[in-house]
DNA sequence: CATCATTTGTCCGTATGTATC
DNA sequence: TGATACATACGGACAAATGAT
């Protein structure tokens, strides 16, 4: 789906309810890198604070961890007990 | 000359249109490298992204062409014809 | 062969300014 | 006024390619 400027919900919310469901959908499976930031921006012509502010719903969903410099990444099991200090 | 951070234009594009002058009055010869990254950055006082926004107008005008671990480099016209497939 | 410095590539982190609604 | 969105800019981390040693 695309998103739309002038829907009720915000853009960055209708980003963030497309990746949730891509995720809880399996087709981004756990320990899997979700689009970078970049590739978000063109597919969805979105500005980059969009998608960072879509990103950061996921976070506070639960549904995914960000690595400064790697990329954000569907949340796993060890994703979550711990902040995996090694 | 320097880029000025006050003026209307956005510095990226003070800075490409600085190297394009450089390239078409012949200071940067054809297959020679044009300064580098970490050169550009120093010399003008701004950030990686933006010496590499200013390469991204410079390739997308057809100046330049940039080689991965190797550099920047002014366009000739073997660029032109192919990618170089050797 | 391995190692290292250099250089570009790909990422996210943060901040400011502008504009619109 | 506040939320949303875009453009610009600086930082920082990590990866990959190259060339020299």
């Amino acid at each position: 789906m695309t998103i739309d400027p002038h829907a009720d919900r915000a853009m960055y919310r209708q980003l963030s309810d497309l990746l949730g469901a891509g995720i809880r959908s399996g087709k981004y499976q756990p320990g899997m890198p979700i689009p970078s930031e970049a590739m978000l921006m063109e597919r969805h012509g979105v500005a980059r604070n969009t998608v960072r502010l879509a990103m950061e719903v996921l976070r506070d969903q639960g549904l995914v961890v960000t690595r400064h410099g790697r990329g954000t990444f569907v949340r796993t099991d060890e994703d979550e007990s711990a902040q995996n200090i090694a």
